[in-house]
DNA sequence: AGCACGCCGACT
DNA sequence: GTCGGCGTGCTC
């Protein structure tokens, strides 16, 4: 963190001064609730703030002299400012812009504003950016050795108040510093676009009476119905709509009209939330008494909690060992405070289900999710800013949550992928939570059956501390988990998808009226159509993908672009008509469940089966009301379900993710059997899992089908060692792509080259591995190759990328794209 | 990321 | 002789 900090001074992004102001503009101490009162970065406020915080020292008499001898412009630019701003652009610079005197109140840090940018007849084109600092106008000029006159002027102010805090606006800074971005960028994604369109808000218009108005009506020179609507206009005691008027005074809005004609009334438009969502009911909870364990945890995060100070705990907890009761009895306590609680949760474990254990609990929860109307999002985000939420639950970009007293952080299922942004900027919810919460002096929870080698790495170092819920509630015992190896079963080698104990153990669980969960990570009816003749499959014509045969469409479909065709008569690399569809799907695998089970109700849960919204939960009400028997599908149905009569959950190929070509294989492996396990064995009835695989001995399998995540992290540990891998090293994944495969080639080489030499020259310990072509060696029509940085210090390969990058040829049909901390391998 | 500027080939 | 190809480098 002090190397990190060092980088940050040093200032690669160019407005380092918007640093320094953000610290002094603190509004209160993080710790003092209700200093500041909800929502009150608004713009004038805020402005008063700068203005006192950014005047000069009082002037001495001789410079007192001295400004009564300048020319009047110059002494009325004595106090012009300036504006750094960021623009939604891979830009490492803040751009420096003159606020024009009318603007000098709103122009403040936080707030959005339309500026020219780029060459052009019309001094280029305009575009919106976030103001990161305000300064004198000296500052700039003697910072710069530049003439101020040679700015562009910010031509107006956007929204009605800034959309993002002093914190926020360094939180996102050093985002751009740690995944090697612009500042802009950061800052656009994180404010969402519903927030900036204002929407669910209108502006509307109401009346207020006038001095004259009241004047009238007690001089009595009003109509009937003009004193009527005067009366409840001055009843009213605030701005009140036309309708509501004509409403109270039994007449028509015309009468209302009319006072404002004759200057009885008048108008103020106010934006008014006008959404309509309902209510929430709360529905019923009795208080659980938490377990040894669960109460141990529990004490350490209150400590913290009441401490005020910043840990992260790594709550590694098996499947059913009540972490969510942990997170929510520290919640509580947090709330209690009048602080708020950012919950974290996978994508896809946002369902209504997760959402109701918070809403039975709590009071005002705000959920966050990528399916919200951009108006309620910004209801949400708008309530959250004002104080109103005491709970945040929401998917990664929830960690951005304009909280007003941040208590706790939580993140759920810590290990889950979906916590990095794969696209810019790519960060990883994590990673901003630690940065968020140690500035905010806040504990920080990570929850996790299966914690990543990172986290667990961190707190075997100490720099995470370890809380372990090694037990289930209820004394329940984890589910035992029997490996089948199916190389020689003669059912699989029939090609089915099923093997022979698999299917006993389905019929026994069924006949015991059990309900079954059989999981299958690839989604279609056959992952590949294959040549008898020649070997080869049917590729995408655009990606170095195989084509997965979806028979519902009667089509081959790429899983990576989604490029859809038929299959040829004949194969179009021999000509033989030999094509043959071979491997099975979720699709396949249905159909052969519902032949060997004809009895059985059966649902398939995949994302090609639950394309209609609320299907998913519809599904899953079914399977819980007991409706459905079998429920088969993907990831989808592999995380966090809670289904106390499921005796059976059965992997029906363990090897698919362990043959993906990533050094993470292994862990993804053992995480996904652990989390598939948990599904069963939740209640008295008890449970088993059938993980059918070709690689039995295989550590991640052996290991998961144990239950022994100790011994897990210990192999893999120790192989990451030996290959200079995460967590010993940080890596930064470099992806180049475009439509030449040799121009990309030598475009990688070229940069791998410069790079090492860099290294080389600045002695920075920086290895570079590859270039080598990606694992999808074509995607959508480009080539891609790819290398990585990697160093003990990830200070150390940012250094040396910022150094190096702006050498890089920007242009020509080879683009590249910059991933620290990578995850995805493809 | 855009986009204007600039330096080389096929047309009036 | 120009129009326009797209490779280069700026944008306060």
């Amino acid at each position: 963190m002090v190397a990190r900090t060092a980088t940050l001074s040093a200032g690669s992004l160019s407005a380092r001064a918007a640093g320094a102001k953000m610290e002094r503009m603190e509004p209160s101490p993080p710790h003092a609730p209700g200093a500041d009162a909800p929502g009150s970065f608004s713009a004038t406020k805020s402005a008063k703030e700068q203005g006192a915080l950014f005047d000069p020292p009082e002037p001495t008499a001789e410079e007192i002299a001295a400004g009564a001898a300048m020319a009047w412009e110059s002494a009325a630019a004595e106090d012009r400012v300036v504006a750094d701003v960021v623009l939604n652009k891979p830009l490492m610079d803040a751009y420096t812009y003159l606020v024009p005197e009318n603007l000098r109140d709103e122009v403040v840090p936080g707030r959005r504003v339309r500026v020219p940018f780029g060459r052009g007849p019309r001094g280029g084109r305009s575009e919106s950016g976030f103001v990161v600092a305000v300064r004198p106008v000296e500052e700039y000029a003697r910072e710069r050795g530049a003439k101020p006159e040679r700015l562009k002027t910010i031509d107006r102010t956007l929204d009605e108040a800034p959309l993002v805090d002093a914190k926020m606006l360094a939180l996102s800074r050093w985002i751009a510093e740690y995944y090697l971005c612009g500042w802009g960028q950061v800052l656009s994604s994180i404010v969402p676009a519903g927030v900036k369109r204002n929407a669910g808000t209108r502006e509307l218009v109401y009346y207020k009476p006038t001095a004259t108005g009241r004047a009238a009506l007690d001089a009595g020179s009003l109509t009937k119905k003009q004193r009527a609507v005067m009366a409840a206009l001055i009843d009213a005691g605030e701005p009140v709509r036309a309708d509501y008027l004509a409403g109270k005074a039994d007449c028509g809005v015309g009468v209302v009209t009319g006072l404002k004609h004759k200057g009885f009334a008048e108008q103020v438009v106010q934006r008014t939330d006008v959404t309509d969502f309902g209510d929430v009911e709360i529905e019923p909870w009795t208080e659980l008494t938490a377990t040894e364990e669960q109460q141990a945890a529990l004490d350490a995060i209150l400590t913290a909690l009441r401490e005020r100070e910043y840990a992260t705990f790594l709550l590694h907890g098996v499947t059913g060992s009540g972490k969510t009761e942990v997170y929510i009895r520290a919640i509580k306590e947090v709330v209690e405070y009048g602080r708020q609680a950012i919950v974290l949760v996978p994508e896809i474990a946002l369902t209504p289900q997760t959402i109701r254990r918070f809403r039975q609990r709590f009071e005002r929860v705000a959920v966050l999710h990528s399916h919200l109307s951009d108006a309620e999002r910004s209801k949400h985000w708008r309530d959250i800013a004002a104080g109103r939420v005491e709970v945040v639950v929401g998917a990664r970009s929830a960690i951005f949550a304009p909280t007003t007293h941040l208590g706790l952080v939580i993140i759920d299922e810590e290990h889950e992928s979906t916590f990095k942004q794969d696209s810019v900027p790519r960060y990883h919810a994590r990673e901003v939570a630690e940065k968020r919460c140690r500035e905010a002096g806040v504990p920080l929870v990570l929850g996790s059956a299966t914690p990543t080698l990172e986290s667990w790495h961190a707190a075997q170092e100490g720099r995470y501390r370890l809380l372990s819920l090694l037990r289930r509630v209820g004394k329940l015992p984890l589910p035992p988990v029997v490996t089948v190896d199916v190389r020689n079963d003669p059912q699989v080698r029939k090609g089915r998808a099923i093997g022979r104990q698999l299917t006993n153990a389905v019929k026994a669980a069924l006949e015991d009226g059990g309900q079954v969960i059989l999981f299958l990570n690839l989604r279609g009816f056959s992952p590949a159509v294959w040549c008898r003749a020649c070997g080869a499959s049917l590729k995408c014509p655009d990606c170095d993908v195989s084509l997965t045969w979806h028979r519902d469409k009667g089509r081959a479909v790429c899983h990576s672009c989604d490029h859809e065709q038929t299959v040829p008569r004949a194969c179009p690399g021999c000509g033989a008509h030999e094509l043959k569809y071979v491997g099975v799907g979720t699709q396949k695998l249905e159909e052969e469940v519902r032949q060997v089970f004809p009895e059985a109700e059966i649902a398939r849960m995949d994302s090609d089966s639950m394309r209609k919204p609320g299907s998913h939960d519809k599904v899953l009400t079914r399977f819980r009301a007991g409706e459905i028997d079998i429920l088969l599908g993907t990831q989808m149905i592999a995380k966090g379900l809670d289904f106390p009569n499921v005796t059976l959950v059965g992997v029906v190929d363990a090897d698919t993710q362990l043959h993906q070509p990533d050094p993470r294989a292994g862990e993804r492996t053992f995480q996904l059997i652990a989390q598939v396990a948990g599904r069963t064995g939740r209640s008295s009835r008890g449970g088993r899992v059938y993980v059918q695989s070709s690689n039995p001995a295989e550590p991640a399998i052996r290991r998961a089908a144990g239950h022994d995540y100790l011994g897990f992290v210990a192999d893999e540990l120790r192989d990451r060692w030996d290959m200079s891998y995460p967590p010993y090293r940080r890596l930064c994944r470099v992806i180049l792509r475009g439509p030449d495969e040799a121009a990309v080639k030598r475009r990688a080489n070229e940069m791998a080259n410069a790079l090492a030499a860099a290294a080389k020259a600045q002695n920075l310990p920086v290895q570079i591995l590859g270039p080598a072509p990606c694992a999808v060696a074509r995607l959508q029509k480009n080539w891609r190759f790819h290398f990585q940085l990697s160093g003990e210090n990830p200070n150390d390969v940012r250094t040396l990328w910022r150094t190096v990058e702006p050498e890089f040829p920007t242009a020509g049909d080879v683009d590249y794209v910059v991933d620290m901390d990578p995850l995805n391998m493809r």
